[in-house]
DNA sequence: CACTTGACCTGTCCGC
DNA sequence: TGCGGACAGGTCAAGT
């Protein structure tokens, strides 16, 4: 569920919470979610100073002064938050109604560092995982070698999507939004609300949009994903943000989990199908193959 | 080769 | 109320 702006919200919170901190002793419960061997734990992650919190497509890396980096990937029901060692920040804090309350049963990993603040990983459905890698050799993963640009790089254009795009001019439109290696960071919320926006059918083959509407389509998943991060992002279930807050965005989708409810431009009743074996929301007036 | 489906997991919700 | 099954949806691997 976690996709860009929920990431990119989680990363902003982490860089101001984690950097400078040291880390002074791991746990988990759950070799596949940190398969690092204990001898690397303790000679890169252990007494390791953060420097920065980074984030590329819906990955996260933690940069640490050992040069390594622990990388995470949430995917579906991961959450990553940090609960201060000392600090109370006062009745209705959302870091301090956490208080007691982590570690929790879907608590995977906990990272704590010198001031006995931690970092808790949780991750309901075991999907997502953490590990430690050389800083320098991340870009030479599989995942970041074929994974597509940022969609909200200064320097990514309306044309070069659109050239992407036509890379898989026969498939359905949907898909390839989601597709990685296409545009890094898109998932099923912001597919779902740019198509609505652009006013594009999900089964659309690609070959089969104008040229305007694709370009439309850049300004509104542009449109979308900007507005998630200000609303710090999508909370459908399980995202929080690095302090255990839940994001807003819902609150301004219009199709996404509204199945019932009336279009807000044309009035029509929004659907919830199936495309590429997801569950796709859209406007049955509004987008038409 | 391009595309689709299944696996990975667990919690929740629906229908009987 | 209990229980089986569908569903949630990011990514990789396997299958068509």
């Amino acid at each position: 569920m976690p996709e860009l702006p929920e990431v990119e919200t989680i990363r902003t919170g982490l860089n101001l919470l984690l950097k400078g901190k040291r880390v002074v002793s791991e746990t988990h419960d759950w070799p596949k979610g940190f398969p690092n061997a204990p001898a690397d734990v303790k000679r890169f992650l252990l007494d390791a100073k953060v420097i920065n919190v980074r984030r590329r497509a819906k990955v996260l890396m933690i940069d640490l002064s050992s040069g390594y980096s622990i990388i995470i990937h949430l995917k579906m029901t991961g959450q990553l938050v940090f609960i201060d060692g000392k600090e109370r920040f006062g009745a209705g804090h959302p870091t301090d109604s956490l208080l007691g309350k982590l570690p929790d049963k879907s608590t995977r990993v906990v990272l704590t560092f010198k001031d006995n603040s931690k970092l808790y990983f949780n991750d309901q459905r075991k999907f997502g995982w953490m590990r430690l890698l050389p800083t320098i050799s991340i870009e030479e993963l599989d995942f970041f070698k074929k994974v597509g640009p940022e969609p909200l790089a200064d320097n990514f254009t309306a044309n070069q999507f659109i050239e992407r795009l036509m890379r898989r001019s026969k498939s359905a439109i949907k898909p390839v939004l989601l597709d990685q290696t296409v545009v890094a960071g898109v998932g099923n919320i912001y597919a779902d609300e740019s198509l609505w926006g652009a006013k594009i059918h999900p089964e659309t083959k690609v070959k089969d949009v104008s040229v305007q509407k694709l370009k439309k389509l850049f300004d509104e998943l542009q449109k979308v994903l900007r507005l998630s991060i200000e609303k710090g992002g999508s909370t459908d279930k399980n995202y929080v943000n690095a302090k255990g807050e839940k994001g807003s965005y819902l609150q301004f989708a219009n199709v996404f989990r509204r199945q019932g409810q009336p279009c807000s431009r044309c009035g029509t009743l929004i659907i919830k199908t199936r495309v590429a074996g997801r569950g796709t929301h859209l406007c049955p007036y509004c987008q038409k193959v």
